[in-house]
DNA sequence: CCCGTGATGACACTGAATGTCATCCAGCTC
DNA sequence: GAGCTGGATGACATTCAGTGTCATCACGGG
């Protein structure tokens, strides 16, 4: 793998998250992250699509990990408990790397380009999530209303984490699922 | 305003449009639409902020009228049924536009830059719901849990409205709110 | 020891986006 | 009606993201 110096994928993304937090996401440029890594530009994109993929590297194994948690769900559980199930496998992975987390929310709060891709994301997770639940025998628009709804719980979990370092992640995710509940339980 | 050919900002937008349906997105250039329109590409982003901008012109204003609905919902409703109000002001305005909206779905289904511009504006249209709801009283992470809610059913209608276009859009978002309720409702 | 594979370097190129200054037109003033 | 002013456009230069292409290098297998 390694022929030169090694972890060349390891390098530019440290280089990357370093200069986005030094100078800001947009005064970055790509030259200068190759350039600290010891690498040329056209490296770089061959390691990410593009300058903000850096910043979101891990998603499509989360995912994976979140549709297997539900497919493994017992089937008696009804599709929220299922999908929810599956977002707190998601939350407990994301505790584990909460400082890491902490830099990559400060950049992204700052840069409307990160917080779209960020979007993205949680469309993308939202996406699987519904699919897991189809395969669940849930029809199909339900699966979807349920997957987004449960994304949009998530999200402002996450968001609400942000602000206070202290709490847990899958504890404030109970906590806006509950909210989720109490709120489609009132007259509307 | 218009002192050379009037409407500037109109013809942009027409220009790009038809060019991102005869060729796709990503095979247009800024060059070719302002080629089109009798401009140059400086012109073009002075009234549009990028590319994929034209696209999302007159999504503030349909933030606004959202915001002011839910402001003059009355107090006694619940905070779910006057965030819901306002959605289907949002809906009954995009039903008058259904052919526009049309041509605007097949571009951002078939290019994800465009994809995540538009995930943008839902979010942005979550905060503005989640503003109109706390100043309604509701405590804020329980606003923005009922928005970010709200705009998951909404953007789910609005992509079903997509394969169904026969079907009105307000009527679809008033069964993806059913459908949040049931899904709230299960023992999750 | 040679050869193939996969990753990197080097180079050229397109196109988005921005900064800057000159230019033009409309309406207003006197 | 001559001149002024302000907002909008044209013209030009520049930076930088992202892509295509080909040469080059290191390693493992034969």
């Amino acid at each position: 793998m390694g022929r030169w110096e090694p972890d060349t994928r390891g390098r530019l993304e440290r280089a990357a998250i370093e200069l986005y937090l030094e100078q800001g996401f947009d005064q970055t440029t790509v030259a200068q992250i190759t350039h600290r890594a010891g690498l040329t530009t056209r490296t770089f994109f061959r390691h990410f699509a593009d300058k903000r993929d850096v910043l979101f590297a891990g998603r499509r194994e989360l995912s994976e990990r979140v549709a297997k948690t539900i497919a493994a769900a017992p089937p008696a559980w009804s599709a929220a408990r299922a999908g929810a199930s599956g977002l707190n496998i998601a939350a407990a992975a994301l505790q584990l790397r909460r400082e890491e987390a902490k830099d990559r929310r400060a950049l992204i709060r700052s840069t409307p380009e990160l917080r779209e891709r960020e979007l993205l994301g949680y469309a993308e997770m939202a996406e699987t999530v519904a699919e897991a639940l189809t395969d669940r025998g849930l029809e199909q628009r339900a699966a979807r209303v349920t997957a987004t709804a449960l994304l949009a719980a998530f999200q402002v979990a996450f968001e609400y984490w942000g602000d206070h370092p202290d709490r847990e992640l899958p504890q404030l995710v109970n906590e806006t699922l509950d909210e989720l509940k109490s709120i489609a339980g009132s007259d509307f």
